[in-house]
DNA sequence: CAGATATTTGAACGATAGTTCTACTTGTAC
DNA sequence: GTACAAGTAGAACTATCGTTCAAATATCTG
């Protein structure tokens, strides 16, 4: 991991950056995507204007940084469901559900960020990630390459839904139509 | 429907209205939701800025509006496929994969108004339209309803996949999902 | 120490945003 | 015709945006 023999300015300006990617991920589930500024950012990292572009030169820098911080968060829960114990399907169930809950903010965020995907090709490959995820989890559940695709598809498509009901959702139910999606218990 | 005697000031009015909103849905289809501003609206349609604002006090009008045309656009669609003849998981599969050639933006436009919907409590109920829709599809395929949620929610993770990969989709492929989802294939 | 490099600031510029205001045109009612 | 209301245009105000830039600070090199 590190080699080099640390120029503390460079660490110092490493910290700075890093500071400033979480400054523009907190901008995002404030504002969302729209209110990421530079000024914004800076404000809320608490540094000069100028300091953000000095790191980030366009605003689709500090999104993809910002998107990849939410899908590295996303990707490491995964991991962490297809590695651990315990009943993966459920386990992806209780992911999704969490976008109801504490979690709404960030999974609006990863779904904002992926949004902006479309129109921006640097935010393609990461707004994948999540999709990618979630197969590698269903490949532990079924060879069924076609169980796979609905499996993704359904994941995706139940946290759309939660995040635009905005109720409450059931663990129970979400469990239980991914496995109707998945097409194992039948 | 028609019950006032007509004033011909309103009745332009109204008509300029209708092409305000127009030139709302095609800032969004070109430049995404960011680029809806009043002067880009006014501009597209060939008004003063300032009458942009004399029919829609603010932007989150503007939206509503534009939302609410597209989705009016897909009800009718699926409406057509629900009560028209052929297979219509196969005529579900058809409009997803039109998101990804000449329907792309319109699917793109839907997509970017139905995020912004999470954040601005006006385009929720608007935003829900085309769930609602794909499960009165499902409703006529099958009863359980679990494969109706499963159906709804693995139609618009399909359409999100269309949209972010951004490669030509398969109608084949796309329905065999579909159908795998629904469960009605086993 | 001096000199070079990296980081950081604050002020400023130009562009564009939402909004307001006044005047003008068009249509209705009398 | 006049009087009034709805619609329309264009200029102007204020705020904020991205961006630039010279100066100041911190750190490393020798």
């Amino acid at each position: 991991m590190s080699e080099e023999p640390v120029d503390g300015r460079r660490a110092r300006g490493a910290k700075r950056r890093a500071e400033i990617i979480e400054a523009t991920l907190a901008v995002v589930l404030r504002e969302g995507a729209a209110g990421v500024t530079h000024r914004a950012v800076a404000t809320q990292a608490g540094v000069a204007t100028s300091l953000s572009i000095y790191y980030f030169a366009t605003l689709d820098d500090l999104l993809v940084a910002a998107l990849s911080s939410v899908a590295d968060s996303y990707t490491a829960r995964i991991r962490q469901i297809i590695d651990g114990p315990g009943d993966k399907l459920r386990g992806l169930a209780e992911l999704i559900v969490e976008s109801a809950g504490p979690g709404r903010d960030k999974a609006l965020a990863e779904r904002e960020l992926s949004t902006l995907a479309a129109r921006r090709p640097a935010l393609a490959p990461i707004a994948r990630h999540w999709r990618e995820n979630v197969a590698a989890l269903a490949a532990t559940l079924t060879d069924d390459p076609l169980a796979v695709d609905a499996l993704v598809a359904a994941s995706d498509g139940l946290c759309t839904a939660i995040l635009i009901e905005n109720v409450p959702a059931d663990t129970e139910h979400v469990h239980r139509v991914l496995a109707h999606a998945l097409g194992t218990d039948r």
